[in-house]
RNA sequence: GCACAUGUGGCGAAAUUGGUAGACGCGGCAGACUCAAAAUCUGCAGAAGAGUGAUCUUCGUAUGGGUUCAAGUCCCUUCAUGUGCACCA
């Protein structure tokens, strides 16, 4: 019947001579960037799930290059990383080799797709031209005061030997190897992320992501609003700083806890009489992951700090202070006033303790606090609203100058330090006499030293830092012996500024043009994954932001439109695994059935933020759609136009529009119910043809092609503009007039499109059926609404 | 625990955003073609009931209630599933 191998390489080979896909930098066409998530090459090859992502934003990308506008869709590699260094390590080769090798595997993979990529713009992260600036960039941060190296208690990872950022290390387990995380004291890179909390909240509002992404993200930066409390320890001069988000419950405050690392611990250390049970309780609590502290959340633990106490600064009351591991030194300022009345940890921990308990809300009961009239507080007392309550304390806190307003995020600084060897090595370098010394920009990039030996160190130093030679170096400021930071970049640093590489992928003279960045603005719509809706967007965002405040790129917010796609199951609904056998390798796919197939049934599985599980058969049925489309060229007769033109105008409608918001499902069930309607003909136009591939091309981009050359329907269709409807003409002569009693469904009768109402309610009363339901009983009023129905309410 | 999302045939899903529930596809059943099978084509199909029949009736979008001439759609209740955050003070 039809070859579809050979098709798909003659027109995959058609692009390429053509250049169909490259975008033009210097253009008169309106621009829109497209970006899906490049992805890491790893070893096992390209997923279905990558083709999902990959086909939906090309048939966007097809679509607009249609409507006329300069499209940039390109593609690239993140090949940094653990995996890669993994993988490497294992079959004892360079990680620059396992990735060229894999980069070819995965490149080849997607050509047989038939994305319309515009290669020209391909990179890695990996390249030195491209790590250059990523490394230029750092330099910026540094430059800006916004990197900063500081001894921190860092989650480590014991298998791969390296420290992660919190957000790699989510649960308490390496997000590569699943290893559980221990906390380990090192100097780390930092990038100061947290100052920018405020505004990586805020610039949501000039994105245009969905709720869910919103919402992932304004959850990362966790905004709190409260207010920083001082508590004199009793006959001392030293003082106790609290936050809290419900200062109107001070009253309330019988004890304090602070976290077991708090440094005022070794300030009062003289003063301290169990000191040996607090060391011991302090050791216990490092030994455990932050993880299992949360994991633990119901067995509350502590110690009873013996030899001090301090003063509820309202009630004047001298009270206990506790260590306990429910208390975190990262947040806030690592100590609490407990309120266990209205807290449940508070109370939890009172309770296992023998604290008193005293309610300052009345008819609060755990474990929610409640609106209520305030007790027990003197100057709040009888007030029943929270806000007024905070608001007033909040004056009387910063009248007795004892406290002040104060909003907390749970975004922390950024650890920019990995102990590894495949990752962009830091630029800087450490003088005895100069200190830290950039590596001067004409130095650029660092390369990573050609040496055999690169598995991570027992000590936890990074491999790097063994190899003498590209250790050893002189310092540029003075000229000295100096050392070069053997830490690398983690994998997310390539990766948050890519999308910008994009727009001018060969520069060497700068990280972007200006001409460039002018033109292509920011991404238009990004697709990608859902596990990186949350971090991997903050990380970008954050960066792109920076550079947007020391002047180097025209927008604050990088990206406009972020869409999540659903993953991709196994035929037996679980999600897709080697060790479950239930891998639906792409490329087998094609090759059974062909690209074509392979994407519209990719597009056709269901709504697509939603998982979805494989189905062979319903891909059979996508296949067995592409047979008629490719059968409908056999009985064209040699009549103009279209056979039925409020079809063919409503198809052409609903298909233009499904495809911009994402529901291909319906623009390909329509096209679906398109050819329905050709196979009841006994023959069909050129015109109806051409227009039904037309619309099928970007699902469908290779038989749709074929078929218009076989048929001399006209120009190649990559080449052609988009069809457009009228939608006066998407309006049927007639339709079918449902007449109603009291809401339910007594009749129907086709009806001409321009029939009066009066029309309509007299039909409506004249059917046999309607006045079995009326008859005797009284018309209380009569609904008509003109092209659907008549309800006649009856009683 | 908190936040958000979702709940529709045997299955994947549609539903002009308050107006005929189940489009389209898969699977299924029956028939045609065939020695036969596959492929292809034609027809049937939410559940129950009445009628020889065209048809008709009742029920039906997780649950219980409400608003409305009219509810899958809006409001409240409960349940289930999924995702994110989580001893964050």
């Amino acid at each position: 019947m039809y070859n579809f191998k050979e098709i798909e390489k003659k027109w995959q080979q058609y692009w390429n001579d053509h250049q169909t896909f490259a975008a033009k930098n210097n253009s008169e066409k309106e621009k829109y960037y497209l970006l899906v998530e490049f992805p890491y090459p790893s070893g096992s090859g390209l997923h279905v799930g990558h083709a999902r992502s990959y086909t939906a934003l090309d048939t966007v990308a097809r679509q607009k290059r249609m409507e006329g506008y300069n499209v940039l869709f390109p593609m690239g590699w993140d090949a940094f990383g653990a995996p890669a260094e993994q993988y490497a390590i294992k079959n004892h080769i360079h990680p620059k080799d396992a990735v060229r090798e894999n980069i070819k595997t995965f490149k080849q993979q997607i050509e047989e797709l038939g994305i319309s990529f515009d290669w020209n713009r391909e990179f890695s992260t990996t390249d030195p031209e491209y790590y250059k600036w990523t490394q230029w960039q750092f330099l910026k941060f540094y430059e800006h005061g916004m990197a900063y190296k500081a001894k921190k208690n860092i989650n480590w990872c014991p298998k791969c030997k390296t420290g992660l950022s919190n957000e790699d290390s989510a649960g308490g387990v390496c997000e590569r190897c699943g290893t559980k995380v221990v906390q380990k004291e090192k100097e780390q890179w930092m990038l100061r992320m947290s100052d920018y909390a405020e505004d990586l909240l805020q610039g949501l509002n000039n994105t245009n992501f969905s709720k869910r992404v919103k919402l992932g993200q304004i959850n990362w930066i966790g905004k709190s609003e409260g207010a920083e409390i001082d508590f004199e320890i009793e006959n001392t001069d030293k003082k106790l700083k609290v936050y809290t988000t419900r200062p109107d419950t001070i009253f309330g405050a019988t004890f304090m806890v602070i976290a077991p690392e708090h440094p005022i611990l070794e300030t009062l250390k003289d003063k301290i009489t169990n000191l040996d049970e607090i060391k011991k309780y302090q050791e216990y609590a490092k030994t455990k992951t932050e993880f299992e502290r949360t994991e633990l959340a119901k067995d509350k633990t502590g110690v009873k700090v013996e030899g001090f106490n301090a003063i509820n600064p309202f009630t004047g009351k001298s009270i206990q202070v506790w260590i306990s591991d429910y208390v975190m030194m990262t947040y806030g300022t690592g100590a609490i006033m407990a309120v266990p009345a209205h807290d449940d940890r508070d109370y939890e921990f009172a309770q296992k303790f023998n604290i008193p308990i005293i309610p300052v809300i009345e008819g609060d009961s755990l474990p929610y606090i409640k609106e209520g009239k305030y007790i027990n507080s003197e100057f709040l007392n009888g007030i029943t609203n929270k806000e007024e309550a905070i608001q007033k304390m909040l004056e009387e806190i910063t009248k007795r100058k004892i406290g002040n307003k104060k909003t907390n995020y749970r975004l922390q600084d950024w650890i920019f330090s990995r102990q590894r060897f495949w990752g962009e090595p830091i630029p800087l370098i450490y003088c005895e006499k100069c200190g830290w010394v950039p590596v001067p920009e004409k130095d650029l990039p660092v390369l990573l030293p050609d040496v055999a030996n690169y598995e991570p160190t027992e000590d936890g130093e990074s491999p790097l830092a063994g190899i003498e030679d590209w250790v050893n170096t002189t310092c540029p400021h003075c000229g000295g012996k100096a050392k070069r930071e053997t830490d690398t970049m983690p994998n997310w640093a390539g990766s948050s500024w890519y999308f910008l590489r994009y727009m001018d992928p060969h520069n060497d003279q700068d990280f972007v043009s200006k001409e460039a960045l002018d033109y292509w603005g920011k991404v238009d719509w990004y697709d990608g994954g859902m596990e990186h809706t949350a971090r991997h967007l903050l990380y970008a965002r954050f960066w792109n932001q920076f550079l947007y405040n020391i002047g180097l790129v025209p927008n604050k917010e990088p990206i406009d439109i972020r869409t999540s796609h659903g993953m991709i199951l196994g035929p037996d609904g679980e999600k897709m695994s080697k060790s479950k056998g239930n891998v639906i390798n792409p490329n087998d796919v094609v090759e059974e059935y062909g690209a074509d197939a392979l994407r519209l049934y990719e597009m056709f599985i269901g709504d697509y933020e939603k998982d979805a599980a494989w189905s062979i058969n319903s891909l059979k049925g996508c296949k067995r759609f592409l047979d008629r489309v490719w059968n409908a060229g056999k009985k064209l007769n040699d009549r103009q136009g279209y056979s039925n033109e409020p079809l063919v105008h409503k198809t052409i409608k609903k298909v233009t529009n499904d495809i911009k918001s994402m529901k291909f499902n319906t623009a390909i069930s329509a096209l679906m119910i398109l050819i329905n309607d050709y196979d009841d003909k006994e023959s069909i136009t050129k015109d109806d043809l051409r227009v039904l591939i037309h619309l099928l091309n970007p699902f469908a981009p290779h038989i749709t092609e074929e078929i218009n050359e076989k048929y001399n329907l006209g120009n190649p269709l990559c080449e052609s503009m988009w069809p457009t409807y009228d939608d006066t003409k998407t309006i049927d002569n007639t339709y079918e007039l449902v007449f109603q009693v009291n809401g339910k469904v007594r009749g129907k009768e086709t009806v001409n499109t321009n029939i009066s109402k009066e029309e309509m309610e007299s039909l409506a009363q004249q059917n046999v059926n309607v006045q079995k339901f009326i008859e005797g009983k009284t018309i209380i009023k009569v609904i008509t609404i003109p092209g659907k129905l008549v309800n006649i309410v009856v009683k």
